[in-house]
DNA sequence: AACAAATATGAGCTTGAATTCATATGAAAA
DNA sequence: TTTTCATATGAATTCAAGCTCATATTTGTT
């Protein structure tokens, strides 16, 4: 298959885009409320420019959208990507994982 | 929620472990077969230790199993947590993102 | 128009993961 | 039991992602 590359190029992308702590916790705050960045970095405690720079990757990948309001943007979650995967992960560490958090990784 | 803390930690655990092309390119392999490191190897045209590296991550966390085989190890896919992962975002890119392979991430 | 508030951007630095290569371990065959 | 094949492991180096801080941009307010 001549697209498998791409495939496999774009899972690559997607996975690294979130193979980090700061998105982790903005996908799990804006799971339960959208939000402007400052209130993003009160309520994580992150400096504003951490933020930003995390936002804009999510961005690339479609994995929030943001709406301006007023000198605000909100930015809110792709739930319709993001909840399903991290369900499927949820599971994952029930059924497979159940150590994976006690036990620290090697590498 | 006090484990919420855990599951952040498991995601971004999760996340980071797929995060690397050999890896990806491991699991789109094994996805149509169980292999051995060698074949594995010649199939990818990576070098062994390398495989074996990444390979451990992966076990690491579950997402792939091994048996022994004689002097062989056969490495097989956990595809009850992999496959459907990559079905969503099969799906995100159709619907969500159809330019990110084209457009390069600046980061 | 000047100012303030909110967010974004850029560049240098830091840190950690991936690669590499040499070597160790283990399992079967001779 | 030595040799060979298959895989794993360790450590040094390389490389890229993330952080930081300073500054730019954008939008709204007076």
């Amino acid at each position: 298959m001549k697209n498998e590359r791409a495939k496999c190029d774009a899972y690559h992308i997607f996975f690294k885009n979130l193979a980090n702590g700061v998105k982790i916790d903005i996908i799990a705050t804006l799971k339960e409320k959208s939000m402007s960045v400052n209130e993003l970095s009160k309520s994580l405690k992150i400096e504003q420019s951490k933020l930003s720079h995390a936002l804009a990757n999510l961005r690339f990948c479609n994995l929030v959208m943001s709406k301006n309001s007023g000198k605000k943007r909100i930015y809110s979650l792709n739930k319709k990507t993001i909840l399903p995967i991290l369900k499927i992960i949820d599971k994952h560490r029930e059924r497979d994982c159940s150590g994976c958090e006690i036990k620290k990784q090697s590498n």
